[in-house]
DNA sequence: GTCTATATGATGATAGAC
DNA sequence: GTCTATCATCATATAGAC
């Protein structure tokens, strides 16, 4: 048993997982701003404070590393707005629960901006079998917002005539593009959230006739 | 003077630019498939039908191929939306004007989407010089944005709480977030164009009250 | 304008000491 | 769990023949 606690023991690099998560801390922040070829292990060791063959204990390989980086980077989005929508009262409405998920996207979006940035930038760039493993996270993702949208549409509240798998794919589309340009120092996600929210649900126009 | 004309001396490889243009086309779709790093010379140039040591003769190296692919991924779809915006009658209103910029904005994108895909994504992995080049280019297209969203608010036809850069960003992220899933064989790019203006322009929910 | 040959260095992965 | 040493391979760029 050891004698030491969970931070001391991930301050002193012991933690079981210490230097798992290290690694993929590491590998997120190389791969999103070089790309997946150009970053060599011995640079995700040397960002994790270790040397080139000590990666092998923790993972089987470059591939193993960047799958593991995609997934989380889809996985912390998904868990948060999946929370973000499980407090809403049950007879929220869309507005509300648009900005809600809207809101939870994008804060969770620019926390993990390092996993998240790198799976938009890579994932078409990665062999074909790490595309494939991610692609069933992303699935998961996608159904969530496909279900919050059908619900919206069953209560009438959405108009008719939208096609519900583009008004998903434009709205995440431009979600995850604030990742090239949002900076903290100059907005708070929140006041982005608002303003994406209402443009998807009012569009730009005065009046609709 | 030649005793070819031009599309044979293009197909038989010795027009003045045919090389050129063969291996800007072979480094842009080997770039968007597989990053900026992942892609050898050598590759490029096998694709274009030659050997490694021929690309020199055209470009100066690496930094000095993908910065012109780079460029022509903005620049087709900047021509291509500045050449739809022109031949709109000058009393065109928001509705129309929106509707035909973003017609031209996606047939352009999807149309040369090896080089606006390679754009997308490798942008943020090449190095800092080649991407301080792109800039200009880029700023040149998004002021074409600003001006059009900047002429319908002058008009009155906007709501007067948004603010423009995030509507022009956010509509510029959703259309060029199309190239990592459109597939002409499955819809038809004015259907989507048409869908997209139509989001932008009034949103999702039935009524704006 | 394209070729071959080569200089110089970095890469992913592995083996085995401690 | 981390280290060092090493293998075989690949990279960009250059030089010079044709």
């Amino acid at each position: 048993m050891s004698t030491r606690s969970v931070p001391d023991r991930i301050a002193a690099g012991t933690s079981p997982d210490g230097g798992r998560e290290r690694i993929l801390a590491a590998a997120a922040r190389l791969f999103r701003e070089h790309g997946y070829a150009a970053v060599s292990l011995r640079a995700i060791a040397g960002e994790a404070g270790m040397q080139g063959g000590s990666l092998y204990h923790h993972f089987r390989g470059k591939e193993d590393i960047v799958g593991a980086v995609l997934d989380l980077g889809i996985q912390r989005v998904h868990a948060a707005v999946e929370a973000a929508l499980a407090e809403l009262p049950t007879d929220a409405g869309i507005r509300e629960s648009m900005h809600a998920a809207v809101a939870a996207h994008l804060e969770a979006l620019l926390s993990h901006s390092d996993y998240t940035s790198a799976n938009v930038r890579i994932f078409g760039q990665v062999p074909p079998a790490v595309q494939e493993g991610n692609k069933a996270v992303r699935r998961a993702y996608e159904k969530l917002w496909a279900d919050l949208l059908d619900r919206a549409a069953d209560h009438g509240t959405l108009r008719p005539d939208l096609d519900l798998r583009l008004v998903r794919r434009a709205l995440i589309g431009a979600l995850n593009a604030t990742l090239e340009w949002f900076d903290r120092e100059n907005m708070d996600p929140r006041h982005l959230a608002a303003a994406y929210a209402d443009l998807f649900l009012n569009g730009i126009v005065e009046e609709s006739a």
